[in-house]
DNA sequence: TTGAAAGCGCTAACAC
DNA sequence: GTGTTAGCGCTTTCAA
């Protein structure tokens, strides 16, 4: 008993398969199968008989071997190439995340979250995905050349990406992305609009598509700008602080900022207010994302750029789950999902 | 083409089978096989020969084929029984799951997190971990008739829990735990220790034993306590701002208050000032955790009860790693981990 | 050292 | 309706 053998030895519980569920209840495996799987096409009387055997046995389906003949997981990985320290202190995550739950519970999917800490964990995450336990992706946080998609696509893995990808792996790599230029377009406008006239810009990094895209609408409004009014930040909150400061030594008859982050806005109102500028009185300040835990509770409470966020991760979830759902057919190009663009807003409260 | 079939029909890419590689390199699955898991026992040039045939085909195992086989997964699961809007704003579980995910990647283990966020989810969630998708599980935030343990043990999934159970439902139920009560203990005796008279607590939710257990800690030293000293709250920053003010309401002439984490005790810090309480001079404060993002930056910085929690992560990922790898032998016995609880120590900084 | 062959537990034709 | 049967892709004896 002590090596292992062919027979079923086992530590702890024996687990039944659906051979000892059809021996209890007298019936053949197809039987038990069919009434597991939704009991389609079974007389009630026999239907009763095996569900009372897999009551009895406490018998649980074994997923591998389901998975290995129907192809399928019923899990969707989400993969976020990020530290967990900016994961878990972004509320940006949360809210996509709590989008993608909810329409994957809808779709009876489980969530599995995958975190990439460092590059290391590319192999062990490529290698998760590439092993079929999911059956599709939601990719995050990419960076310029994150070998993720090109993993993913490489084995055939169904996936989505949240924001827009630098360069497409694939010719019909699906993505959601907010409208970040229109966005951007709309906060500096408003601050043109209001007649200031030296607008600063505080951005993400720009190896994201995001923060670049933000920059740009930018630079519509103000093609001809000053490039000292602007300063490249990272989107958290201390990095928003620094690039603040830096702006008000580089030119500090500043009138206005836009900063590309609620986090990096909330951060400049505090240096703006410790350096003894009025907001908007001195500095008018717009944000972008309209977090509702920063944006409406900052002094003053924010005008910023809303985009919806739980709604993204909502629409990602959804063009991965149709795309799955759209694998059987020849008719995929009528059903084949294509990439959106959310709009923008602008919600216009009293710093700016 | 339309319809399903035996025949290898897919959709996208044709993932290549052991068979395929056998096949390109002239020698038999088993070979394959061999060379895949490491190699061990095989001739190098045909190693080679396989390797190279691998990596034309851009072979990858299937998964599901292989726990089939193995019933092993590489892969443990991470269930937080709390709404992502808490798991995401306390950085509690942030350095929980760094150590955890540490550990794991060391084993090369895939760390899966899944989030239970309504009762609808744990059919899901149970489901998941009785199908084998996963070779163990840590469980966290379990309430009080938290399903998920029994779950886990009536499939036989070798589960470890963070934080004391309220009851275990397994003899040998593993978990790890802080010394809440010693803790406790430490902070209401520096407390006691500094003259103080009239010390209040502000509590977690009495459904969790780490706010039990604290509660206890409190009580042993101050057995015959003033129950009007003790307002029930829920670890929260605005529960603890709550509670805060209803001690203040019920008892003015408070002289210190230990809040059972930090964020309350930040949250309390905060009220005291607002009703010209002058900390640690009027009001000694004392909270619990030492988390590095609040502890530290208060005003006055917080003396706290410090957990290593990054640790503790770590221990349960060892735990559950070392159990898993017990299986085999009938020297289990010797070799079966038993439950850990960590230490605490009082940090002193300037609120007590 | 290598190959042949027997399953792991399940689903899905297909036949009755 | 129900049972029989043939795999899904892999690992692992066992023999050569």
């Amino acid at each position: 008993m002590t090596e292992e053998s062919a027979q079923p030895e086992r530590i702890g519980v024996l687990r039944p398969t659906l051979e000892a569920v059809a021996e209890l209840a007298g019936v053949s495996r197809a039987t038990v199968s069919r009434v597991v799987n939704g009991g389609a096409g079974v007389r009630a009387s026999l239907r009763e008989r095996v569900q009372r055997a897999v009551e009895e046995l406490g018998y649980v389906p074994n997923q591998a071997a389901r998975t290995l003949v129907t192809r399928r997981n019923d899990a969707v990985a989400v993969v976020v190439a990020e530290p967990e320290s900016r994961v878990f202190s972004d509320p940006f995550f949360a809210q996509q995340l709590r989008g993608i739950g909810k329409e994957l519970s809808a779709a009876d999917s489980q969530l599995v979250l995958l975190l990439v800490e460092d590059t290391g964990d590319y192999q062990r995450v490529g290698r998760y995905l590439a092993g079929g336990h999911v059956d599709g992706a939601l990719l995050f946080s990419l960076h310029q050349d994150d070998p993720l998609p090109a993993m993913a696509h490489r084995v055939g893995l169904p996936t989505v990406i949240g924001g827009r990808p630098w360069a497409a792996t694939d010719r019909d790599q699906l993505y959601v992305d907010t409208d970040n230029r229109g966005g951007a377009r709309l906060a500096v406008g408003h601050l043109a609009a209001l007649g200031r006239r030296r607008i600063a810009t505080i951005t993400g990094p720009l190896d994201q598509t995001s923060a670049a895209d933000r920059l740009d609408g930018y630079r519509d409004i103000l093609p001809d700008g000053d490039p000292q009014l602007i300063a490249e930040s990272d989107f958290t909150q201390e990095g928003g602080g620094r690039a603040m400061a830096e702006l008000l030594a580089r030119r500090p008859d500043v009138d206005a900022v836009f900063a590309a982050s609620d986090l990096m806005a909330s951060a400049a109102l505090r240096v703006l207010r410790e350096h003894g500028r009025r907001v908007p009185e001195d500095v008018a300040v717009v944000g972008f994302d309209d977090l509702e835990s920063v944006a409406a509770w900052t002094d003053p409470p924010l005008t910023t750029v809303r985009q919806d966020i739980e709604d993204m991760g909502r629409l990602m979830a959804r063009l991965l789950l149709r795309r799955l759902a759209g694998n059987g057919g020849a008719d995929a190009a009528r059903t084949t999902p294509a990439s959106v663009i959310t709009p923008t807003r602008l919600v216009v409260r009293a710093s700016a």
